[in-house]
DNA sequence: GTTTACCGGTGATATATATCAATTATTAGG
DNA sequence: CCTAATAATTGATATATATCACCGGTAAAC
């Protein structure tokens, strides 16, 4: 039985983006007529790396993954997709096509609203144009970062800020699901997955976190705090 | 003799940044008003990571290095600043804060202009917010690709790269001055500067590039760029 | 129900890259 | 012009990380 609570206006929705805020009720209005509501199973493809950036998009509930599909096949995860916010990458300014791949990784019920209709509120509603800005620089800032983290941290960092990524931004919480394959965190971190496999056993073995194959546990927050920041 | 053309009016300034053209003169009025300039030695810091973002800078002429003071004191170089271009990192909408340190390598001549008139300027010019948004997007874009390239590329791949952005970007010629030392082209890279001289090497050797420790002429853009993408 | 494919896991090995140590340019300062 | 400091270069070595080959388990596909 997989009822879906479609939603039926913007002003009501508890997923919405922070920016919406922004809108008047009538731009709110004209948004809200324009966007359009879909249902994805786990490992399908929401947004292509290439196509018109004729949508941005929104979760209204699930998590996916954003990803740049690289040289030789290899792809690279940037982030974990969740509700509450703006999915639209840098190209819709630059070249009007995606610059990622999102894909679900649970079910996912997705908004894509216009983004002609976002571009035109931005032209003419300073506040919002500003939200944008803010947001998209925020996601720059944490691009910025994380290239120098690729750079300049080895392995054990690189995976231990990950693991702690999970913990404070998707999850909230010192104990979750992971949802990503160890393929998948050695596409996040950079590193194969037999590298992904031995390190979170190194990982367990001194004490700083659990881990079965599928459940992550951070036990010394401390510690992998400081194994992140040593890199 | 060192005698400086102080530039006294943005309205005729020819190293400006094309998104100016989206104000009205009484804007750039006052855009030319809350502007100045100085004239930086080689090797001095113009904007310094972490300092608060009063101002968004130009180059009205010279060159200099963007770079992010990473872990360890090792920098990582994310960009060669140029004239024309907006030098504004991220962090200005997100705490106020330089993303990055900006440090001269030519004698540069720099004109400041108050971030908070660009700010209000943003709000009610919606020509003008957008213009900044496709600029910002455009870097954006060009750090989530180079992102990709330092996880998925060899080191020789890497510096070909490199070397062809210095063709294109920078000098726009086959033949040019290396203006970053061996050092420096690792920051950029993410290599040891030993390795960067022995691939230069290589390089020479297999006939792709002449390099004397100061110059790089392209021999075979063709074969570079191959290198380039192969990774 | 069998087969296929993918995932987690392990050990052995190969490779890319960094580090170290030392030698020679090259540049900047007095 | 000489000296000190900095940068380029080289070879030898160490280390991080990837790759390969393999196993058993599980889940999807036929």
């Amino acid at each position: 039985m997989s009822v879906v609570n479609f939603i039926n206006n913007c002003e009501i929705c508890t997923h919405g983006w922070k920016n919406f805020h922004n809108l008047t009720k009538e731009e709110l209005r004209l948004v809200n007529e324009n966007r359009y509501e879909a249902i994805f199973k786990p490992g399908e493809i929401i947004l292509k790396q290439g196509s018109p950036t004729s949508n941005a998009l929104f979760l209204s509930t699930g998590m996916a993954k954003t990803y740049i599909e690289g040289l030789n096949g290899r792809n690279f995860i940037i982030s974990i997709a969740l509700p509450g916010r703006l999915i639209l990458g840098p190209g819709a300014y630059v070249d009007s096509r995606h610059t990622y791949t999102v894909a679900a990784i649970t079910t996912v019920q997705a908004c894509f609203i216009n983004f002609e209709i976002l571009k035109q509120l931005v032209r003419v509603n300073g506040a919002f144009a500003e939200g944008l800005l803010k947001d998209i620089s925020s996601k720059s800032v944490g691009n910025l970062t994380r290239m120098v983290t690729l750079s300049q941290k080895k392995m054990v960092g690189r995976l231990a800020e990950t693991l702690l990524y999970f913990s404070d931004v998707v999850f909230k919480n010192d104990e979750y699901e992971m949802i990503l394959s160890r393929q998948e965190l050695g596409e996040m971190t950079n590193m194969a997955k037999e590298c992904v496999v031995r390190i979170l056993k190194e990982l367990e073995n001194s004490g700083v976190i659990y881990s079965d194959s599928s459940k992550i546990k951070i036990l010394d927050r401390e510690k992998l705090i400081e194994i992140s920041e040593k890199g």
